[in-house]
DNA sequence: CTCCAGGCTTTAG
DNA sequence: CTAAAGCATGGA
């Protein structure tokens, strides 16, 4: 087991891991487990410093985007100065974007579509258990997340009968296709050609599109807009568009390269209520 | 009972 | 091109 630890200050496993960015992590002893792809780790905080364990300590260096100065990125986010936003990264000061498997965010996210957290947890978690290889990570069992090919030895009744619902389909369909096809070839791709090409995904709209550009590739310049963020545009923004896409226009012409970090602070507080 | 949840595909106009 | 119906599921 190796293990390395983090100033506090801007790395907080709650707001981390309670934004709503990851669906696979359980409250464990002073912190959390945490899973992705096939890999785990535990995740507490002690005194001053968050502390990570894992038998792949470089993995979750850089799935909790550790190489970044989060000083950095709010102190950028402040000059936009608008109070809402100044007040949401005050309060969820710990939170970071993580870097995690594309695959898991494709099909993670496929699934979250007009689903709230707690079930798209749920579903998550069945097709884990049943498609994916089990592991063990501190003498407990655990499930990797299912490869493309593995899922796509399913068939959608499989998916239905684990309550994915009418989204069925669209994981049958997209895990064929990744399983042939693989997604290596979109890593290199700018964030609006990435974009396009995942909206040719079933399943895949722009707010999902937008979700594993941002979760999965790393694209900060991605800003998801979600029944949330429809929410706080009406009532925080004051906002009078509907469309979803002219929305997503208004917020990333705002913020840039810095959307997705914004996206966050805002839906984390607005979802928590904090 | 209705409404809602990190929306998308399909069809109609 | 835009608008709206239809979609599985479970909790509030």
């Amino acid at each position: 087991m190796q293990k390395f630890d983090y100033d506090n200050t801007y790395f907080n496993p709650k707001d981390v891991l309670e934004c709503g960015q990851i669906f696979r992590f359980e409250p464990f002893k002073a912190g959390y487990k945490v899973y992705s792809a096939d890999k785990a780790c535990y995740v507490y905080t002690d005194k001053s410093k968050t502390v990570v364990e894992s038998e792949y300590a470089d993995y979750f260096y850089r799935f909790f985007d550790l190489e970044r100065e989060y000083a950095a990125v709010i102190e950028k986010i402040r000059q936009f100065n608008i109070p809402l936003i100044n007040r949401a990264c005050e309060t969820a000061k710990g939170l970071r974007l993580l870097n995690q498997s594309p695959e898991e965010m494709l099909f993670s996210f496929i699934i979250s579509q007009n689903n709230n957290i707690p079930r798209i947890k749920g579903i998550i978690s069945r097709i884990s258990r049943t498609v994916g290889e089990r592991r063990e990570f501190m003498g407990e069992e655990y499930y990797a997340f299912p490869s493309a090919a593995r899922l796509a030895e399913k068939d959608a009744a499989f998916y239905k009968s684990l309550g994915a619902g009418y989204r069925d389909e669209f994981i049958v369909q997209t895990a064929k296709r990744v399983a042939a096809e693989g997604l290596e070839h979109l890593k290199a791709l700018d964030a609006p050609e990435l974009k396009k090409q995942l909206l040719t995904y079933h399943g895949v709209g722009p707010k999902v599109a937008d979700c594993v550009s941002l979760f999965g590739f790393n694209k900060a310049a991605s800003f998801p807009v979600d029944t949330w963020i429809e929410k706080i545009y009406r009532e925080d923004f004051n906002g009078t568009l509907k469309d979803r896409n002219k929305i997503n226009a208004y917020f990333t012409s705002l913020f840039g390269e810095y959307s997705g970090y914004v996206q966050q602070y805002l839906f984390y507080c607005k979802r928590e209520n904090l």
